[in-house]
DNA sequence: CTTTCTTGTATACGCCCGTATACCCAAGAT
DNA sequence: ATCTTGGGTATACGGGCGTATACAAGAAAG
């Protein structure tokens, strides 16, 4: 190639595009047809051999696209979110050293940031969702990784934003894990339950206060040393 | 008909355990063909209009009979784990009214007893999450009346076993459609990674801990009446 | 004993699928 | 100016698919 890096090809993009429209319309990837493809892009069958070996193929290089443009964008709007929420109010721990009144407001407003986000990505998060647990272990794989990564920023930001004082940090990555793929799997009824948006977005709320609070709590007494 | 109902027909029957067969070699719903279905049962193909209209049909029938066969049983392990795993010590409940080592007990037995049901069943719970957030409507409404009549079950042992005191019904109703849900989607990796199947029990246990502390916690500042 | 129903089969048709082969053309490279 | 290569197309093949129609045999009903 003539410089390290050329643009993706039209025909490339195209059937990524494609694929894309066609999973977010009830369709499961396996499910998925060669033919399909190219029709829904408007291109000859054959063109899809330019570009991928297999539909795998497709899958993986869409599912790293799509990770690769909203992983930034995601916590930026986590972070914004989060810092509108953490005013000049001074704080306020309780005896566990957790400002209560505190965690609740940052938590509503990044929960919502991430709902937002949703919503402006419905097929990025539709999809995703429902391959997630789906049949091929290549695209299982990759979506993992992707949730891995949004974990590891969320991890990053409550360290940041000191949301889980005294509590380890091998504690909190495992907690940012399980909350976001709670979020990102909640994602799928958010976007499809227009009617129940609110409740959705009330019941992870709660939830990442409980897993949070009791996560404090049970830090209490195993906080340094090893229990055997 | 003769009596009300009849037996199952022999072919009904067989094309079901063929579509359960097969949805568990990693085959989406969708993708299933009503040729291959019949082939894997060795019948005819037409065979399968005698008893479904469509394959949602089927998948539906499956679905309502493997939960129909699985409540009961699993309820029944979860309460003779639950029960051995409270014992005869007097009770010693902290400051909130919550025997942190009674929980802990309680909760690891029942979680265990959870994911050795689920490992006598394997295929039931394989194909169930697969096609929890799958792309046909109609099985994942029926999944989730499974899933919900399974935490149905669960609150109301929570409540004979008091093991969330102080937590009103609501909350408990909600954390146990929570707590089912994610063992449910977890026994999926359980039955997967056979090298990781103590971690995730553990991990299991953890997040159901930290729920119901957390839980215990906030229920704390809102007991009776309501906030506005 | 005959009729009717239920369950399963055989054959056949037309359609769509994946893919092999061959051709085309524009853009760079030489 | 010619050659190579990347991206797109046209045609064609064999095979599997869903399903319509017609037939068969055993069980139940009359």
């Amino acid at each position: 190639m003539s410089q390290l890096r050329r643009a993706t090809a039209r025909g490339k993009r195209l059937l990524m595009e494609a694929a894309l429209r066609l999973l977010a319309r009830n369709r499961s990837f396996q499910a998925l047809g060669l033919r399909e493809l190219a029709r829904e892009a408007g291109l000859n069958p054959n063109t899809f051999y330019r570009h991928f070996k297999t539909l795998d193929d497709l899958g993986l290089a869409l599912i790293e696209s799509i990770a690769e443009q909203l992983r930034k964008p995601l916590r930026e709007r986590r972070r914004e979110a989060a810092m509108s929420a953490d005013d000049e109010r001074p704080r306020s721990p309780n005896e566990l050293g957790f400002d209560l009144g505190r965690g609740e407001r940052v938590t509503h407003e990044s929960v919502k940031s991430f709902f937002d986000f949703v919503l402006a990505h419905p097929e990025a998060f539709l999809v995703g969702v429902r391959e997630f647990y789906g049949p091929s272990p290549v695209l299982r794989r990759a979506l993992r990784e992707t949730i891995h990564g949004f974990a590891t920023d969320l991890a990053d930001d409550i360290r940041d934003f000191d949301l889980l004082p005294n509590v380890d940090s091998d504690t909190v990555a495992q907690l940012s894990e399980t909350v976001m793929q709670q979020l990102f799997l909640l994602s799928l009824d958010y976007i499809e339950s227009k009617d129940q948006r609110e409740a959705i977005q009330r019941q992870a709320e709660r939830e990442v206060l409980m897993l949070f609070t009791g996560a404090i709590v049970l830090s209490r007494q195993a906080p340094e040393y090893v229990v055997d």
